[in-house]
DNA sequence: TCGGCGCTTGAATCGACGT
DNA sequence: AACGTCGATTCAAGCGCCG
């Protein structure tokens, strides 16, 4: 990322490695807690070199049930690498909704007494100034009193789709095969993350942790311009060929 | 507070003021950030002292889009008195799922270019040992595949109920008449957070901040002791006629 | 000799999905 | 309808090391 010029980036979408002892190929994933901490500051660093002034910075998070402190310490450090949380994203894999008696995705379950199924992550929209404009109505969903979408036309809508919010449900790709990485998110994230951020012909994509290139691969679904970094051969290559 | 016997509360749920400048008659919810921070260093401490060693205490903590560091902070001073993050809660309003083409829940819509609109919260169940076993399957959700129910019925009583993850979908109250105070939670709320640390029935609940009660309400539906403070007078009344 | 700590290993677990 | 698969899992037991 050191060769990358500075104030290049349009949009950051990542996902690092969360340190909770996942058996990657290359990177230690067991490192010590301040090890890690000056690391992750390493990367926000880096990351806010090449990110543009109204550049967004879409951060994926989390830890594990016996260390839910870490992320925290994570994102505590993000305002003093000149970073300001503009949005903080609730990405939901699974939902039960009583009132309709029915529930929505899946989710791995844990088999514990203290510990709940985790069924949600946080994506921190990081930003610098704070005040970067978004294309809300992107990434809209649809009213469900179609009687509002001639009330609120102006500003809050477009048409039948109105603000989504920030809780993205987002399950996982069901099928076993689809996922070779131990830690893949779906496409369908960074998808909203760069809309969100608004389209641009010009505009560049980046990822500091490609693993397998899925945000490569929104990218290219978007038709628009890519880099991503990999420690690991056998990733990139997986990456080359989606 | 003080006035409480220590490790004498099995459930404490509470909601403290954000400091987001909200309205409140006696409250000053525009205190300078390290005033607040000092103040709920304090309350954290008082909860500690007050908190059986196996018992469970439920932070809701939010703040407003544009300061969204502020919760964090909060929460990140919980390790140093003697808590530990056994489980975080999303609480969510409002969820649209593409997939059927629906939305669930609802909430006010932020008119700006640069915020999302908030549709969740988040809560901590905060322990003092990090171990305390919980009764997942009070709060448990029917099986979307009924077909595990006879298979995975081991160790349960329960039938076609299986693990709610962390993801509570509660929505609001709808009516404006319900919501008599800037800043109440659905009774869904505390009730989930009480059955979800297991109902006894010598037990004790509190809540600092009790506002009009709805923590009260939710022990009183559920048969069990409280105590709710307050420093406004009104609110008290309230509380106590409801 | 004993006990505590850290690390490793193996068993148990349940929910959705696929066959 | 029944059964096998498999986890960004937890938990307990086992072992070595050290005071």
């Amino acid at each position: 990322m050191a060769a990358m010029d500075e104030a290049s980036v349009d949009v950051i979408v990542t996902s690092p490695p969360y340190n909770i002892g996942v058996d990657y190929w290359v990177h230690n994933d067991r490192m010590g807690a301040g090890d890690y901490l000056a690391w992750m500051a390493d990367v926000l660093e880096a990351c806010e070199r090449v990110l543009k002034p109204d550049g967004s910075f879409f951060l994926n998070i989390g830890g594990k049930p016996s260390n839910q402190v870490q992320p925290i310490l994570v994102i505590s450090m993000a305002f003093g690498k000149g970073f300001i949380i503009q949005n903080t994203i609730h990405w939901i894999k699974s939902v039960a909704v009583d009132a309709v008696g029915a529930n929505f995705g899946h989710f791995k379950p844990v088999n514990s007494r203290r510990y709940l199924s985790s069924c949600a992550e946080l994506i921190y929209h990081l930003t610098k100034r704070g005040d970067v404009p978004l294309r809300k109505f992107d990434v809209g969903t649809r009213y469900t009193d179609k009687r509002n979408i001639k009330r609120f036309k102006r500003g809050r809508s477009a048409g039948d789709l109105r603000d989504r919010g920030n809780t993205w449900f987002i399950p996982y790709e069901t099928t076993r095969a689809a996922r070779d990485h131990p830690a893949v998110f779906p496409v369908g994230l960074p998808l909203m993350c760069i809309k969100l951020h608004g389209l641009n012909t010009d505009m560049l994509v980046l990822d500091p942790f490609m693993g397998t290139g899925t945000t490569g691969r929104a990218a290219e679904l978007l038709g628009v311009d890519y880099i991503g970094f990999e420690v690991d051969p056998k990733y990139c290559e997986m990456a080359n060929r989606k």
